[in-house]
DNA sequence: TTTTGAGTTGTTCGA
DNA sequence: GTCGAACAACTCAAA
């Protein structure tokens, strides 16, 4: 089959909710007919969201929707059976995409194109999965020289975007839904939001970005993680931005792109590492269980630990769907090192809470804390909840804009509460002493075995 | 081929 | 109060 066919093209959207600097674009323009574009609600994806992340997605949805004059074409169903259904309907010479590099994914799209002529063009990432190898021609499993590698690889230049303007389809498929459309007030996603806030970012706070990115209570953090997650922006697009800015602040932030990139590349090269440790010595590890474990574990959920920066973390992931991540470190330090329960309750958790949640980045972030990760953490770095947070955040204004039983509580004696607890505040649920002690004799365990 | 040094995110202890 | 050492084991690049 062959993309010059007579039919249509359609662009089958996934995590690329833009129209601007996208390839897939491009390349159905380039056949010089109408362009459907194409959007599946899949409840395989939809299920483990959790109603933040659905939400916006909506709203990412809507803002594309709007982009293409109302003509994006949402349908409902497993895309291995409703997109060659389209095309057929259609009578689509081709189905573009970029790629998706995730184990679901990969298997989904390999279904598509045995039915269907599926044209992957670009990915959600400066660097794809693969593309950076060792001298062997392995993958990395360490940072640091993946980083200086992937800097070299450089990424091309953001796409011609004249195809904003192609012939959008009028989307007459019999299977349309209508795109659930939340309420207008709330966050701002889409792609005119990823790059006004990309924009504002770059003017406020990217040039401290280095020292101020741990600090929670400054709140000077990009927050594009949730405009990334559905492709509002692509990191191609940052970074030709960050290229013309020298700086502390620029580069310590092209790092944590090329963190992103990273997880990825990890997770294409072990899928199954989403749900297992990467590092199967860990499997050995002993964990609680039984009810006083459920009790803490439902303690963490809630933001009752009795320890206030982990509570603080715990309450803005219920009330934003979005965590500061030093403080994503502190909680997850704490579930894994404090309370003794595996690594993978607390991610599944955060992939259902937070609207950014990305499976390469968080289940490898939480692996990196357990130590069973690339890269990972020496087992006995284990976080001090109380240290942390006169560390990070010094005068407390970060517990008390989340935990409204502290406010009575000035400066940074909220984190020792030494002159003792409020009435509602729990008393710590765990002795930090003891169950460091604890976790690092567990951890003991496993290299003798 | 072998060796050497460095490596996102820390804490505690003793001098 | 500040400071350095110790807390492993392994990957990777450069010498």
């Amino acid at each position: 089959m062959s993309s010059s066919s007579a039919g249509p093209a359609i662009v089958w959207f996934r995590r690329d909710l833009r129209t601007g600097d996208l390839p897939t674009l491009t390349a159905a323009a380039a056949g010089g007919g109408e362009v459907l574009g194409l959007f599946v609600l899949d409840d395989a994806l939809l299920r483990p969201s959790g109603p933040a992340r659905r939400d916006v997605l909506y709203r990412a949805l809507a803002a594309l929707d709007d982009d293409l004059g109302g003509r994006l074409c949402v349908v409902r169903g497993d895309p291995r059976v409703v997109v060659p259904q389209a095309a057929r309907d259609l009578g689509a010479g081709s189905v573009h995409v970029s790629a998706d590099f995730g184990p679901y994914g990969r298997a989904r799209d390999d279904g598509v194109a045995r039915e269907v002529d599926l044209v992957r063009t670009g990915s959600p990432y400066a660097v794809s999965p693969g593309r950076v190898r060792k001298a062997d021609g392995g993958p990395y499993r360490v940072f640091t020289p993946y980083f200086g590698r992937w800097l070299d690889h450089g990424w091309r230049a953001p796409a011609d975007t004249s195809a904003r303007t192609v012939p959008w389809m009028e989307p007459k498929l019999s299977i349309r839904v209508p795109i659930p459309r939340p309420d207008a007030a709330g966050l701002q996603v889409g792609e005119r939001a990823a790059l006004d806030r990309w924009a504002e970012f770059g003017e406020d706070d990217l040039a401290d970005y280095d020292t101020g990115r741990d600090r929670p209570d400054l709140d000077v953090t990009s927050r594009m993680s949730v405009h990334l997650k559905y492709g509002c922006i692509h990191p191609r697009t940052m970074l030709a931005d960050l290229a013309d800015r020298p700086g502390r602040g620029p580069e310590a932030f092209r790092r944590q792109l090329a963190w992103r990139d990273f997880y990825a590349d990890v997770l294409h090269h072990r899928p199954e590492s989403a749900r297992r440790n990467y590092d199967q010595r860990f499997d050995a590890m002993r964990y609680d269980s039984g009810p006083s474990a459920e009790s803490a574990w439902a303690a963490w959920c809630a933001g009752r630990t009795g320890y206030p920066i982990v509570d603080a973390g715990m309450r803005q992931l219920l009330a934003e769907g979005w965590m500061h991540n030093r403080v994503r470190m502190i909680v997850a330090s704490f579930l894994v090192k404090d309370l003794h329960l595996p690594w993978w309750r607390g991610a599944r958790y955060f992939m259902r809470q937070l609207i950014d949640g990305d499976l390469a980045s968080n289940q490898h972030g939480w692996q990196w804390t357990a130590g069973s990760g690339t890269d990972a953490a020496p087992y006995f770095r284990v976080f001090n909840p109380i240290s942390q947070g006169q560390k990070f955040d010094p005068d407390g204004d970060y517990v008390r804009r989340w935990v409204p039983e502290l406010r009575g509580i000035a400066g940074r004696r909220v984190h020792t509460l030494d002159d003792g607890r409020p009435a509602g505040y729990p008393d710590p649920i765990v002795d930090h002493a003891v169950e460091r002690g604890e976790a690092l004799a567990r951890y003991g365990e496993l290299k003798r075995g």
